[in-house]
DNA sequence: CGTGTAAGGAATTCTGACACG
DNA sequence: CGTGTAAGGAATTCTGACACG
């Protein structure tokens, strides 16, 4: 809740690099394959977040293993489409109780 | 507990003056006054906490109330002192409790 | 005391390209 | 496809100083 600072884009691709033990290169690469989404400054330096941090570290065990980017990318939208699915299903759990109450 | 975002020093100057409002020569200065810690990066770069904007902020409204750098920087130690004395006597209180039971 | 600013330099980041495989 | 690197330029940051009050 409150201020949520995991997701704040804050650190430059230095840090990043640091924090992560990935090179620049490799950074703005799965940027440019999708995988990760800074934003820019005014004047156009890269801002991440700790959770891109958490993210860049997933991305680069999959990529060990022998994962190609577009699989990782695949893999992440059948992610996002199970949660929305499972939140769907929910809801209409959720309905259905509510329906026979009333 | 684990990782603990609040306190990692990533985020150079120019973000902490947009975070917090406060021009990068204010926030120099408050370091100067020891009143604020960020690290250097290999190449001297300064770099600051989630924590250093909270910090930064409750000194701009102190600021802001007229006080002065260095009542600042005392009401801070006080406030040390005051939680040192408050552990102090817990302790105390504790270890007589369980002197008690033996 | 607290803060703005111009100055010059150094560190950091950016993009597009070539290279290798 | 994924990544290193040299290149040139632009954005960012640093320090020490002068100014005002």
């Amino acid at each position: 809740m409150s201020s949520n600072y995991k997701d704040k884009k804050v650190i430059t691709i230095g840090v990043i690099s640091e924090l992560t033990g990935l090179s620049e290169r490799k950074i703005r690469y799965y940027e440019e394959r999708k995988l990760i989404f800074p934003e820019r400054s005014s004047g156009g330096t890269r801002k991440y977040s700790f959770g891109d941090v958490e993210r860049l570290i997933d991305i680069a065990d999959k990529m060990e293993d022998g994962m190609q980017t577009f699989e990782i990318r695949r893999m992440e939208q059948k992610k996002m489409k199970n949660s929305e699915l499972r939140d769907k299903m929910l809801r209409g759990q959720l309905n259905a109780a509510f329906n026979l109450r009333k």
